[in-house]
DNA sequence: TCAAAAGTGTTAGAGGTACACCCATGG
DNA sequence: CCATGGGTGTACCTCTAACACTTTTGA
């Protein structure tokens, strides 16, 4: 029975055994109506040239939330972007160069802000049906985040972060859709969106297609978080 | 630009900054139509008598999920019970012995099956509505794993595992009031399970109660992972 | 016979789902 | 004028919410 811990006793921390801690971001973006993740190229000789998520060691001086960001702004040029932590992955043995806990966040960027050095090991955006096997077990926090963005969009307006200020409503018809993996009906969905009152008609149109032009509208963030479940499933 | 790091490049562990991990249990129970958890007294200085949560180093030898399990049976003496991990919390003067990123994981647990040493360090069950400050930043992990608790039960039914093995409709109601701290409409309460198939009803009554007794159930473990969301919110 | 909680159905309203036609633009 | 996607309304159905009386037991 462990009943003496450093919870509850004075007792030296480096009597125990210490980890690295890290984060891994999975960074999302939307574009060519598809659901995108940002990847770079590992090198390390287990994983040589297979894609890994975004991450780094957290200083001692940064908090989990404060080294995400880092890792954020480093490499895609953006600040102030939608993140939320996941969860922890602590497996044995999930990094060759011995434990390390990671923090897995997730984050929604708009993509033609990101301003990426590709050339450094391959830094791109990836699809993510195309997206099979990846490096350490960065496939399994890429799911779980995943499944947690799609539990986030049904009950939160966060989709917003992933388009471009001004959008169509057929723009965000096709982010949910691709988000969701679902067909949605139109006249449904914008009837749902109008309902809330997320949306600011810009009084503006799409220039340059070859069809009737849509209006564009814009994120209300004053409405942001007004919008709660109207009944608890009971 | 920290272009090199542990997931792209061979780099020492040893040359980073190492962290203590630890984990800590939100155990929750169901006691005299209370939601209660169990607390245990911190002898830690800065802390000196507030309750804290269950807690303890990872082993190098154990993964996250094995650890909080290690803490849970070594205090309840059970196993095989609901845990989820919530999340980490690394704020960088959290612990007063050093750099501790703890993960937090609550469990479900059925109070009188459990078997506590309870003179150690005043291990007891605290009903969720008295807990005002504890120790560390165990507060904020309470409410946290709290809430990610009655965003769970409002879609899946894991409340089953706070509760014996047999239990009244009344028994299962009380226990959602009280999770959800809300009132609920009888007759739409059982309509709601009984449409749902959970519930097998096991043809006993209740004794020794001055009123009419009510009909015992036990949760049917078969159906458990058949229910989902009918509508996406779309 | 009384007190206490168990058990039971119906109705009105809200929200969800399914569905087809005309409109505006560029080529 | 044609191809393409934009924009719009209605009917049905399901789920939710509100609500009151009878039944069974122990004291």
């Amino acid at each position: 029975m462990h009943t003496k811990n450093i919870n509850t006793h004075r007792i030296e921390i480096r009597d125990y055994f210490m980890a690295a801690i890290s984060v891994d971001c999975v960074i999302f973006g939307f574009d060519e109506n598809e659901l995108k993740v940002l990847l770079i190229k590992s090198d390390l000789k287990e994983y040589k040239g297979k894609p890994s998520l975004l991450g780094d060691i957290v200083h001692p001086d940064e908090d989990l939330e404060t080294a995400a960001y880092r890792v954020l702004r480093d490499r895609t040029g953006l600040e102030n972007v939608y993140m939320e932590q996941v969860q922890a992955f602590g497996g044995i043995n999930r990094h060759p160069a011995g434990r390390v806990v990671t923090i897995a966040f997730y984050s929604l960027v708009n993509i033609q802000h990101s301003e990426l050095k590709t050339q450094e090991n391959e830094l791109h955006w990836h699809s993510m049906k195309d997206i099979t096997d990846m490096a350490f077990d960065h496939k399994d926090i890429l799911d779980t985040c995943y499944q947690r963005l799609q539990a986030k969009v049904i009950d939160q307006p966060v989709g917003f972060n992933l388009l471009p200020k001004k959008f169509s409503l057929r723009d965000l018809q096709n982010l949910y859709e691709a988000i969701l993996d679902v067909k949605l009906d139109r006249r449904n969905f914008r009837k749902k969106f109008f309902a809330m009152d997320y949306l600011v008609d810009l009084n503006e149109e799409e220039k340059d297609v070859r069809h009737r032009p849509a209006r564009l509208y814009k994120f209300n963030h004053d409405k942001y978080n007004l919008h709660h479940k109207k009944n608890l499933g009971f």
